[in-house]
DNA sequence: CATAGCCGCCTTTTT
DNA sequence: GGCGGCTATG
């Protein structure tokens, strides 16, 4: 594209934006700050500020833009690219970043730059160990609390001496032991975890002053999107990446903030005026992407929220079907019924890939399936870790990791005797034994099993077997890593194994022969393949980054998976008290607004057609419990009184009990008529269906309508 | 040393 | 309801 082809370009898009967005993308310099709702194209000011840039003379390479999930970044790489900003800058996400800065700079930060990154299921190996080197139990202290509060140590920016400065109680003393030991492990199997990605670039970035100079001169411009859900590590990078040029631009909608248990910090978002004293803000409030009747809902719920800042939600859109509130015998009912839905949708010409259903824990996808595919319906769960937690998938990754990293001791002892080749526990236990006397890797101690004396002949040669295995192997770990992984499937024995299984091992053949195509594809986009590289790159996938639009499927997703998605129709299920909200969320208010943020998340995700759905009866960990309708349902200032719903639910004997809802209005609303146009609400007269308004039409007439028939949409 | 079977544990959301 | 870890047995 040339340079008069990318002005004609970013001038035809300007063409489209509202005067404030072109102010957003064009017209400021310094930081800026977009508030801006769902729907507002948020994300596009960024893509276009990028492109408007590099338009204007900045080289790409001093473009920084960072993204909140893997699958964005690629996005927004594909439109700037569109747009005729050609490659070089940086798009990734905040993980990404970290690792590539401490992939350079990893002597500064004092660790090896062949790093493994460990997941939720190798840190609970880790603290387990951890709290038994300790000689504590993990009744008093489970593990998972323990990793919990190491995580938000590390958020903070607490390194183990930092914290361990600090503490005065009991808890917090021994918190910090544990803390020491399991970064004592982490650092003896050279590995970080994600919180430890975040830590050691923000510690590094504040304490070697060359790196941060030069990082910071490099990045001219800093664009963040998703800024409300940036936990305090992610806010000092930003401080540090940002403080030679001061141009920072980040997006973001508090009202969408959703991370909050993990750690992100809306204050991030609140006092940037604060940090930044001469930023401008822009906000943003018209939506393009939903109807009216969908954007009162999501008002309706939003406005409950008593933490936030006033936003509007300003339709752009006429016209628009009704808001569909179902309620279900129970959640098989519930499923039949979206399928049914889903169903009929299809068979009016509607494309798979624009059904989404949303639902607030995993474990409720399973009776959605069923129904799905008795009614023949394809679709996708969009869970990528799930693919990467597989046994064969880990083993795999397993032996890739040992030869990347020997130090990485939870890899190898996964992969030492799996396939099974008669190295037992004993043996195990003896070699780590003889390691440890000798401060020593596991690794290193294999390669002298010869002089171990505690072993017998017949376990030092499987090892040996094991050793020349693993040597063979390291002649492909260069370079391109398809070639690696397929001799890892054969050598290691694993294909041996699952084909002697037969029917039984198919499955996991197949999962592993889509890994290798994985990585074919890694190394054809990849600048530069490497084994190294492409573990790391894995380690970050995120179950967004498995959504394929172009498969011509339903979508099937938790709520916080659909954040910053849209579909024409959307399905939202299970709204009902200890779901949504979730029981873990009950007596606390601020989750309990967390938990109506994310409900608002999911509704605003829908284009033309929203369903909500719950069930009275609920099998929950094998339970079967009767539920109760979620306080959200009688938020939405739809026309149903809780006392009305809650009797319709109990008096009905059928399964389905469907009402057709329509609004109600408030003297003042705006709204539209299909005939007479736009006007205003007079009088609102509340008779459950048979309410009637009386509208002020802008041509000057005022008429009585009933509710029912009248298809008002608010504006 | 391998394997099967049983018991007890956890169980929200995720980079 | 599902998984990991432990134990008993071959």
């Amino acid at each position: 594209m040339t340079k008069a082809d990318q002005k004609a370009t970013t001038r035809a898009f300007a063409r489209q934006l509202t005067p404030s967005q072109q102010k957003a993308v064009f017209h400021v310099d310094g930081p800026l700050l977009v508030i801006a709702g769902p729907g507002s194209g948020k994300t596009r000011v960024i893509t276009y500020r990028i492109a408007a840039l590099i338009d204007s003379g900045v080289r790409p390479h001093n473009i920084c833009a960072i993204t909140f999930t893997n699958k964005a970044a690629e996005e927004m790489r594909q439109r700037a690219a569109a747009l005729g900003a050609s490659a070089g800058a940086h798009i990734s996400t905040f993980h990404s970043l970290c690792v590539r800065i401490l992939r350079q700079y990893a002597s500064h930060a004092d660790i090896s730059s062949n790093f493994s990154i460990y997941d939720a299921a190798d840190q609970s190996r880790c603290i387990k160990e951890a709290i038994k080197l300790c000689d504590l139990d993990t009744t008093n202290f489970a593990p998972v609390r323990m990793l919990e509060a190491i995580s938000t140590l590390k958020n903070k920016l607490l390194d183990v001496d930092t914290f361990a400065q600090q503490t005065d109680d009991y808890f917090s003393k021994t918190l910090a032991k544990i803390y020491a030991r399991y970064q004592h492990i982490l650092k003896e199997n050279n590995a970080l975890d994600f919180d430890d990605l975040l830590m050691n670039a923000a510690l590094l970035l504040e304490n070697c002053a060359d790196v941060c100079s030069r990082l910071s001169s490099r990045f001219k411009f800093l664009l963040i999107d998703e800024y409300q859900d940036t936990n305090h590590a992610q806010y000092r990078i930003v401080k540090a990446l940002a403080s030679q040029h001061n141009n920072i631009c980040a997006t973001g909608d508090p009202d969408q903030s959703i991370y909050r248990w993990r750690g992100a910090d809306i204050r991030n978002i609140l006092a940037f005026e604060h940090d930044w004293p001469d930023a401008t803000i822009v906000k943003l409030e018209e939506n393009f992407r939903s109807t009216p009747n969908i954007l009162a809902v999501a008002d309706n719920l939003i406005a409950r929220n008593e933490n936030r800042k006033q936003k509007r939600l300003i339709a752009t859109r006429h016209t628009g079907r009704d808001v569909t509130v179902n309620a279900f015998e129970n959640e098989n009912q519930e499923a039949n019924g979206v399928a049914q839905k889903i169903g009929e949708l299809l068979k009016a010409d509607t494309a798979h890939s624009d059904v989404a259903v949303f639902y607030r824990v995993n474990a409720q996808s399973r009776a959605l399936e069923e129904s799905l595919i008795k009614s023949k319906i394809p679709y996708q769960i969009v869970r990528g870790v799930e693919f990467y937690s597989r046994k064969e998938i880990r083993d795999m990754l397993a032996y890739l990791k040992v030869l990347a990293n020997p130090s990485d001791e939870i890899a190898l002892l996964r992969i030492i005797n799996t396939p099974t080749r008669g190295i037992g526990k004993t043996t195990i236990d003896r070699v780590r034994d003889y390691a440890a006397r000798n401060n020593i890797g596991c690794f290193v101690a294999l390669k002298r099993a010869p002089q171990i004396s505690s072993l017998s002949n017949a376990p030092k040669s499987r090892i040996a077997a094991f050793l020349k295995m693993m040597e063979g192997l390291t002649k492909h770990s260069s370079g391109k890593v398809t070639p690696l992984a397929e001799e890892v499937f054969v050598e290691s024995g694993l294909e041996g194994v699952l084909k002697a299984q037969g029917a039984e091992g198919k499955n996991a053949i197949e999962n592993i022969n889509e890994l290798i195509s994985a990585t074919v594809q890694y190394d054809e986009q990849a600048e530069e393949p490497s084994l190294i590289d492409y573990l790391q790159q894995i380690s970050l996938f995120s179950d967004a980054d498995a959504y394929d639009p172009a498969c011509g499927r339903v979508a099937l997703m938790t709520l916080h998976t659909a954040k910053g998605l849209e579909f024409d129709n959307v399905f939202i299920v299970g709204v009902e008290e200890g779901l949504l909200p979730h029981e873990r969320s009950a007596d606390n208010g601020d989750e309990t607004e967390e938990e109506r943020r994310l409900f608002f998340v999911g509704i605003t995700r829908a284009k033309n057609n929203l369903n909500i759905s719950c069930a009275r009866y609920r099998t929950i960990r094998g339970q079967f419990l009767r539920t109760i309708p979620s306080q959200f349902l009688f938020e939405l200032g739809l026309d149903f009184s809780e006392a009305a719903f809650q009797s319709a639910i109990l008096n009905n004997q059928s399964s389905v009990i469907n009402n057709q809802l329509s609004p109600r209005f408030r003297r003042g609303d705006l709204v539209a008529h299909k005939k007479f146009g736009p006007g205003t609400v007079k009088e609102f007269t509340d008779m459950g269906e048979n309410s009637i308004v009386v509208v002020e039409f802008n041509s000057g007439q005022t008429t009585s309508l009933r509710v029912k028939y009248a298809r008002l949409s608010k504006m």
